[in-house]
DNA sequence: CTGAAAGCGCTTACAG
DNA sequence: CTGAAAGCGCTTACAG
């Protein structure tokens, strides 16, 4: 492995030119050329330590994710890692299993590892986060969740869970169910339900009971079980894909079709929705796009650029199969 | 941010046996309890790029994926980021995207990070990635695919292909069809079609024809419709859980009831096949405990300790609803 | 524009 | 068991 003291050397110059070179720093013309010359035959490339241990920054990227196993994590750690390879950085992946202690843990610990940013994909965001963010000396970027004291990458729920709502309505549906999840969850328990009932106060003249369930499939069937017990939506507005996935197999358990007997809707844009027999309607969200945005953010702000508090990143609705048309009568 | 050499002060010794205590050098019982209460004051950390400089090895443990967005990718990286964190390692993930050169490229990147090893969840070996694995001086451990010259941990597919074949025999069916993907890909496309071969063979007196298609839903639609174009098997063996997604629409979409009209299995255990309208019959492949296994045996090598050349991890059939039992006479 | 020197925080022979 | 010193590979004022 060559050093930068084995390039100075050949090309006949003090190692501070070297670097000034690598650095862009002030170098003549004609010692850049033969510099480079050099660096090019053997392959030389700065070993990261050395420079890490001076310039006490990484070119690593941490990203803290609370599951890894699900749709939305895999796609934006997909658009993240695919960005940071455009500017030459890595990704220190670690999942913490939904633990919130793990979750502050981690942030210490990538901060000790000298991180030169951390995006945590975020499910709630305490005062314990708050005080690690401010203790570090590193940026961060929340995504999926928003505080206003940091920066933050969300998809838009509120407009998104608005416009499932009134897509719902448009199709015909004024007897209504909504499964969501805690309001814990600010985006997916409490935004997406306002912005689905925004539509409904909008619309007028529907009724809607609201549920609670778990993220898994499997708490959604008997959360979805419950649902059915007693109340006959002629639709059911899933605040995740997941636990639309959960609904309809609750609703095949009773003996019910999707969408004969009811309507489902899920929120996600899972790709597996497309392949559900039938089709899932769903509002998709742009999980790599986000990812790729939430890297370019880290970037700038690991090198000291400024960005906006609050980005939005984009949905839209896929109409599909599990929504049935009903006829408004008057 | 305290350093070694504050330590040292404070405790009236010399750095270097603060290092040797950080180190499990010999360090008098006195002197080790005295480092250790100051040590725990100041909530000192060691600087880890001055321990790489020097050490020129990291705690980090390079995974390379070929993407992000499958099962059997993540709950790997479930596993292996598990593990990790039990042996204070961290896992620097790079998704290649399905592209080789990306993947070499990626192993000499690692190789450069001087990450303490690299988990390769590889889809197949080619002269360039033996000449990689040579060259660089880093241990490398195979995921899902085996090398006599690399160390391996591969799911067992032949004996689960041979598993769910004579499962799908012991239930009766005789004419069969067989949805695999290009030999190219050792373990899925051969090794597992080869397994089920052997099934065949042992019980004698069936018809099966075989087919090829990608590793995407949506190919297997395609591919699966292919198969029912003109020849009628009672039961289709799908190499993946994706596939068998993909074939089970495309029954649908031919106006086929599975199991009634046919009956279709899986290979990998994917959460959602349990979720589908029927709930698919496949093979579990334990990836999570293949991922914890994976990261001990990294370790293990970066340790410089001997581990066997190949590693089996195990399966299990799980019969659901979506394979028929069909009477076989006489 | 260029170089000599100090220093980043640690480890590791080598003496004692 | 303990310490002084050199060195890992780089960067960065400071002179020139």
């Amino acid at each position: 492995m060559k050093t930068i003291a084995d390039i100075a050397k050949l090309a006949g110059v003090a190692k501070s030119t070297v670097s000034r070179y690598l650095n862009g720093g002030s170098v003549s013309e004609k010692m850049k050329q033969k510099i480079e010359t050099i660096i090019e035959e053997t392959g030389y490339t700065p070993n990261t330590f050395a420079q890490s241990l001076k310039a006490k920054k990484t070119n690593m990227i941490g990203t803290i994710v609370p599951r890894l196993d699900s749709y939305e994590t895999s796609q934006t750690l997909t658009g993240i890692d695919n960005e940071l390879r455009e500017w030459n950085c890595h990704m220190l992946v670690s999942n913490t299993n939904q633990n919130v202690d793990r979750e502050i843990e981690t942030i210490y610990t990538f901060a000790k590892q000298k991180v030169a940013g951390i995006i945590l994909l975020a499910t709630q965001v305490t005062d314990t986060h708050l005080q690690a963010f401010s203790e570090i000396n590193v940026p961060v970027l929340l995504v999926g969740q928003q505080h206003e004291d940091v920066y933050s990458l969300v998809h838009n729920d509120e407009e998104a869970g608005y416009a499932i709502g009134k897509y719902i309505i448009e199709q015909g549906h004024r007897r209504l169910a909504f499964l969501g999840v805690s309001e814990e969850n600010i985006a997916i328990g409490l935004k997406r339900k306002e912005g689905f009932k925004r539509a409904i106060r909008e619309a007028g003249g529907c009724e809607v009971h609201y549920f609670e369930t778990g993220f898994t499939m499997s708490e959604a069937t008997a959360g979805a079980l419950a649902v059915f017990d007693g109340f006959f939506p002629s639709a059911l507005i899933c605040a995740t894909d997941d636990i639309a996935i959960g609904a309809v197999k609750a609703a095949y358990k009773k003996g019910m079709h999707v969408p004969a007997n009811i309507s489902v809707t899920g929120f996600g844009g899972y790709d597996i929705t497309a392949m559900m027999n039938p089709a899932l309607t769903t509002v998709k969200l742009h999980f790599i796009e986000a990812g790729k945005t939430a890297a370019r953010n880290i970037i700038q702000l690991a090198n000291g650029q400024e960005i906006p508090k609050l980005t939005y990143s984009g949905f839209e609705i896929i109409a599909r199969e599990s929504v049935d048309k009903r006829f408004v009568p008057g």
